[in-house]
DNA sequence: CTACGATCTGTAGTAACTACAGATGCAAGT
DNA sequence: ACTTGCATCTGTAGTTACTACAGATCGTAG
């Protein structure tokens, strides 16, 4: 391995990571700007491949670019403050809690209108006679 | 009631709708276009009014713009078609549904995450090594 | 040396708004 | 009539995290 560099192909196979995903977080400093060939062409290392599937899993982990910029600093500092990436954790997860509770909510009631749609039953339809009265 | 018309400060606090919203959702179609005073100024009727708050609610409900247009297509249609409201609904449902099970799988892994990080004990952090560990 | 796929840059589009700037409208007070 | 001052106006740009081109080069296998 660490053999010279893997063209910007090659790393988003590897990392499940779209081209154009890896030269837009170059383009927004997520990622440090990649050496280049004699032609051009984007040269990454082992290391930047590592970052990139970084990257790849705290946005499955569903938090954002800023906060895994964040991420990524405290990371890199000699003392990894742990306390301030669990504090990060905690608020992400509390924030998806809140959605899956919000989401919960909104199902119940899109429940609650589906099953009193009749199909084929006169003109007039629950769903939409609720979305227009007053109240 | 049917006052000659109310402003778009007024409906916008009536329908808690924007006021910039308002004039998006009549730039995309998604409102007819209001009548003006003479100065220019927009004028809405009950009727506009309702079709806000209709816009509104559904929009509480998690649905897109495009679902919205449809429905109120559906809505306009003589013999409203509650079929297809019925469709949209669950179709909708489903979606919700599935964006609940993915924010449970991924607050279950946060979870993991975050218990397993011990604040104050030594330099490294679980959740940033298990980020940037192979597998 | 030629083909052909891989990359390149730069720009625009997506969803659903929000946030200005700079110019008017409108209604109340003097 | 005139001024003050909030409400609205238009038009454009920013937000989030990408994706999708167009049109031009790069790199490499034959």
């Amino acid at each position: 391995m660490d053999r010279k560099g893997y063209s910007i192909g090659e790393v988003s196979r590897a990392t499940s990571v779209n081209i154009e995903t890896i030269r837009y977080y170059e383009r927004i400093g997520l990622m440090p700007a990649a050496d280049r060939t004699a032609g051009g062409n984007r040269q990454y290392s082992d290391e930047q491949q590592k970052q990139l599937s970084f990257i790849k899993r705290a946005r499955n982990l569903g938090f954002s670019i800023e906060q895994i910029r964040s991420l990524l600093v405290m990371a890199d500092e000699n003392q990894m403050s742990c306390c301030q990436v669990k504090d990060m954790t905690a608020s992400h997860l509390k924030d998806i809690q809140q959605k899956i509770a919000e989401l919960k909510h909104l199902e119940d009631k899109l429940q609650v209108l589906h099953q009193k749609c009749q199909c084929n039953e006169g003109p007039s339809c629950p769903m939409i006679e609720d979305l227009f009265g007053e109240g």
